[in-house]
DNA sequence: TAGATTGTTAATCGATTAACAATC
DNA sequence: TAGATTGTTAATCGATTAACAATC
């Protein structure tokens, strides 16, 4: 079943980090189109929106196979729902959250996120005192339940928003109840095992690639003219 | 001045985009050490650590300068300098935050950023109701203000946390008022001349990645051994 | 048909890794 | 000195782009 008359590509593992990543941004502006009321687009148009070459954008999407109509280009809602189901949001998933301080209550808070594939729908902490009480209609269970949790709402993904000092153990804890998926808020590298999915959004780390440009690739004019004579 | 003595590199343009990131891991990754009271660490090290290659890491350091000693290593605080340097977190950078929704709020309770080389100074909102409120010590203005915000507090990057349909008005007025540098948490792409260095943050691509990892490169055990006969 | 745009192959480009002389 | 580790060059690997036949 599947395609498997190609050589030996074994499905799907050889698609690169990088291609995934865009595919999200692929949707995300498809549905931007979709909403603008734009029925068939191009790799150019993508493309061009996005930054990047039309090439890129068929070979990008040619991993998955052939969506789109030579001589016309790609229909929105047909693209839209092909990427959906690459990428698994044509169905939600069910998110516990671990870490209910600051970052993790605007988290809750944001619940535009369940009409884009995923729904918190349990948050754990380690301080007794915020045990039981309810947050967006979420109620804060001990992490200790994590495993129940799982099993309750059959999650597979967790997002950690916890201190960087709990954040390993809480990591371990988490793998243990049996979440593969998890989303890295903590500054801190998580040791975990191969198997385990893990993205991580660091703040800070996000700040530095902005200081790094201002330093070295805005130079505060003086230096334009003098360094760089001209370019050719 | 500088490091001019190279062939004809022009000073810094020539590092890629991942290596910056990098830059960024291996800082916090020696701090890390440094709390835990190393005083050397090697490129094998800090590559364990990280899941990089001695190779990387070396590679990655050479691009601005010689901080190792051979046979010896990197000091941890002397490199920590060193790399605050190139990343130009050795001073602190006043930052405006756009936007105090959710998550404006989350970050602007979550101060620990000061001590990293960001402080957030002032934050402005398009909600009138909001406008002289404080917010941990920071006082809420009319973000038509943004071009006074800039010049007293000599403001050069920004965080967007506004809705997705303010985010690109948002973005223009930002830079209008001088700014060259923005973090976007807004689940756009922003249009901006290039001298505008964006970094983004979208929740939801996060989550994807992780979605489609499960999805793809977790076949629910029964595939594992029917499609793989072994691998030798 | 003429014009447009895909999917794909081959060519280019850039980034990672391996290997090793130089150094402490 | 022997052992360790750097900085760097050359080899490998992978990703991006250009080009074009196939298609509508």
């Amino acid at each position: 079943m599947s395609k498997s008359k190609d050589k030996n590509k074994p499905t799907s593992d050889a698609v690169p980090k990088a291609v995934v990543s865009r595919l999200s941004l692929y949707l995300r502006e498809l549905q931007r189109l979709q909403r603008d009321g734009v029925v068939t687009t191009s790799s150019t148009q993508l493309g061009q929106l996005l930054g990047f070459t039309d090439a890129q954008v068929r070979k990008d999407l040619a991993h998955f196979g052939h969506f789109g109509y030579p001589g016309v280009g790609y229909r929105c809602s047909e693209l839209v729902s092909a990427v959906k189901q690459i990428i698994g949001t044509d169905h939600t998933w069910p998110v516990v959250l671990a870490g209910v301080g600051n970052l993790g209550r605007a988290l809750l808070g944001h619940r535009g996120f369940s009409h884009q594939g995923f729904d918190i729908v349990s948050a754990v902490d380690s301080d007794p005192d915020k045990y039981g009480k309810t947050l967006d209609g979420i109620e804060i269970r001990p992490i200790s339940e994590l495993p129940e949790i799982v099993l309750q709402y059959d999650v597979r993904l967790a997002i950690i928003a916890a201190p960087a000092s709990a954040a390993q153990e809480v990591a371990e804890r988490i793998v243990s109840a049996g979440i593969c998926g998890i989303l890295n808020f903590a500054p801190i590298t998580l040791h975990l095992p191969p198997e385990v999915a893990v993205s991580s959004v660091d703040l800070a780390i996000e700040m530095e690639q902005l200081s790094f440009a201002m330093t070295n690739l805005r130079p505060p004019n003086e230096l334009l003219s003098e360094e760089k004579p001209s370019d050719g």
